[in-house]
DNA sequence: CTGTTAGCGCATTCAA
DNA sequence: TTGAATGCGCTAACAG
């Protein structure tokens, strides 16, 4: 067994309550004895059980992290950056992470077993049936995705779809397709209606043949564009719904005989790591996923300071990282 | 405050211990209480508070993992699938994931505060000076490491680049160059040698004008390659001590206006994602990262259900993904 | 087979 | 300013 409050009491000869205040700065005392009982707690190596404090406190000191399942693998994606950067922000206020997969949609264990103070639920598909008893049980906010009642925060989607295809109709493209996995989720829905918005505003007609849905499949992204070149005419301009589906796109066009950007501009969404190393590299719209993680985490931890706090919708901006693939020549 | 053991035993009509020892399964007692106090936990919507339990039972039923700087983003990384994998492994026994980032090489925050029971620490450049002292107080499993007196668990970094050589070399290349960013970590100075054997095995004089190092730096990638095409001859192949220093290599080395694989044949190293999507696909030697992760998990358990276990290195087999990048048609 | 008792390590009343 | 007492929720040794 290691070196607990009451080994520094005896050694200090004072009892354990005023070690416990000394330590943690609770109550008035006389400078004499705190600093003694912190010096000594300190040459005997002490480290406060954090279970005990727990069980005292009714505070565990963690915040859990749920990403949904369907992301996954965290290192091809968009959330392993965003869980990064809750971790640095959690750590700074002296927060830990416990991580979870949500493989079904039945709520983290470690929620139910009390083991976190709040918790970060990252995923465009969990739903109000997830959400809500979560939320009875401690403070939740919802990161790339919103529900009402629920605190989230979320990059600017329909913004940034606005700002791409804006930049594919100053190339010139008309006839500019939509590709996604499906219009389900909510960033999704939300990067379509950019992209309906930025068409309207310039004058071009909608056309629903320019959209293709590739479905939840693992060649979502080569069947998307795939069903684009059965029918003519065809588009002269790809905006993927993510970086997933631009990259898939490119590839199908490329195997096509297709030049990119000449015969067709792409334009993706996320910036992950993959968009400067494809060939050519991808234009695509920057989503500030570490700024994401951050903001999400402090949120969390304001709100486990101050339960009255108001709900809050945020929503961080996004902007067009220019590289190749839209037809610009950096 | 919620539902505790004392309101199962008081609507139960039964002590506090006989509901532990019910629904622990521990000793020995009639079917029917057990069976009732089960029930009744059920509808009471009764959930163990884990940290109470920790307290009385010396366990967390966390294990924690700790990945080195080094290698972050996540996002882009190694460590991301080995995470998810050992949380996959982990959740199975029950177990639950602390995870944080070694920013500087001090000890996490949680083995002190006696967070978790055991954990993994992921990262090449882990050295004695932090894991011996964390061993002190919890089990700890090395992953993509090696230290004696510590259990670790590798991928087969000598044999995948003695694979990876010799298959450049069955396409007739004698000047095969080795880049890396550093030959100080474990796992580099094990590609390393792998590569030294190949040569050796098939009568190839090591040359060292043939390795170069790009250093710690962002760009280390490019820096290796330039150097190497800064004096001739030029090798005709190149391996990456991962896919990182491959797919920068083969960035110079297009914009240097030479052809991979026809003028220069690359393969890297890990089989990250990124490996099939570059131009041309990179043929690598595939690290099996998820079973890494696995493997780690179940070894840490096993460890902490006996403790005296003999020390184990744990050495998983890599294989050869081959692309176009090296020369081959698939 | 089951209840009693005593901690686990710490925080927090209330007195002194 | 400090000490004594109590409780956080659960487990475990010992009786009964």
């Amino acid at each position: 067994m290691s070196i607990t409050i009451r080994d520094v009491a005896e050694r200090t000869g004072v009892d354990r309550s005023t070690v416990s205040r000394a330590l943690n700065g609770k109550g008035r005392m006389s400078q004499a004895t705190r600093e003694r009982i912190k010096r000594v707690a300190c040459e005997l190596g002490y480290r406060p059980n954090m279970l005990a404090k727990g069980l005292a406190t009714q505070k565990t000191g963690n915040i859990g992290v749920a990403i949904d399942k369907r992301h996954l693998p965290i290192g091809s994606s968009f959330y392993g950056v965003i869980l990064e950067a809750a971790e640095a922000a959690a750590s700074q206020h002296g927060y830990h992470i416990i991580f979870s997969v949500l493989r079904d949609h039945s709520p983290p264990q470690w929620v139910l077993e009390r083991r976190v103070d709040g918790l970060l639920l990252l995923g465009t598909d969990i739903g109000e049936e997830l959400v809500l008893p979560l939320q009875r049980e401690v403070p939740v906010v919802l990161v790339d995705n919103h529900l009402a009642g629920v605190d989230s925060v979320l990059g600017d989607n329909v913004g940034g779809a606005r700002l791409a295809v804006e930049h594919l109709i100053t190339h010139g493209h008309k006839r500019i397709a939509f590709v996604a996995e499906t219009l389900v989720d909510l960033s999704f829905r939300e990067r379509f209606e950019g992209y309906r918005q930025a068409l309207t505003a310039q004058g071009i007609p909608f056309d629903e043949c320019l959209v293709a849905e590739g479905g939840r499949r693992p060649d979502s992204d080569r069947i998307a564009m795939a069903k684009l070149l059965e029918s003519q005419p065809w588009p002269t301009a790809i905006f993927g719904a993510n970086d997933y589906m631009a990259i898939g796109a490119m590839t199908v066009v490329k195997a096509a005989g297709l030049r990119v950007p000449e015969d067709m501009a792409v334009i993706g969404f996320d910036d992950g790591d993959k968009a400067p190393i494809v060939e050519p590299p991808l234009t695509t719209v920057h989503v500030p996923r570490d700024r994401m993680g951050e903001v999400a985490t402090q949120r969390l931890m304001a709100r486990l300071a101050d339960p009255g706090l108001p709900l809050a919708k945020i929503v961080l901006p996004t902007e067009l990282a220019i590289r190749t693939s839209c037809g610009c020549r950096p």
